[in-house]
DNA sequence: GTACATTTGTTCGTATGTATA
DNA sequence: GTATACATACGAACAAATGTA
């Protein structure tokens, strides 16, 4: 089961995304240094476009949540000791 | 003589490439389980980046013109009996 | 068997244009 | 005017499989 996007709501899709994202990587779904979905993926499974999941993931990065790698994908940050 | 395919046009590219590839499909210019021009081929001949050769082709698979085998090609399908 | 070229598959980076709220 | 969101289109890099010399 996966949260769903409110088309309507209030909160900005990419924002919406990025706070799912960041609940899986709390629920241990999406491990440390494990690649998140690609953006063709999150573009799929929550059915938004290109610059929104790209929006999202950079919402990751300034939480210090992920980090990215060009034309390798984004990985979830390993928790700082 | 090739099509051409118009920039600024109110048609994607990709959709214009497509339907230029299933007039030469049409034409029996291209053949039943021949190979159609390689991505590498039709960036050249069209002028096109290679996403947008890409989606031409997935065009024509979404219409069962043609069918693709990974890292050989995409290739004409036989007509249906 | 090895090396090389070809081809599709995948990923992120970037820019532009359009539409809407 | 600004922010959001979509679609198109370019580029760049690397991976993996296949076929050939």
């Amino acid at each position: 089961m996966i949260d769903t996007i409110e088309p309507d709501g209030p909160v900005p899709k990419y924002v919406q995304l990025a706070d799912i994202l960041e609940r899986r990587i709390a629920a241990g779904e999406l491990q440390p240094n494990k690649p998140l979905p690609s953006e063709k993926y999150l573009m799929a499974e929550y059915e938004v476009a290109r610059g929104t999941a790209r929006r999202a993931v950079e919402v990751l990065r300034d939480r210090d949540l992920v980090f990215t790698v060009p034309q390798r994908g984004s990985f979830v940050k390993p928790k700082a000791t």
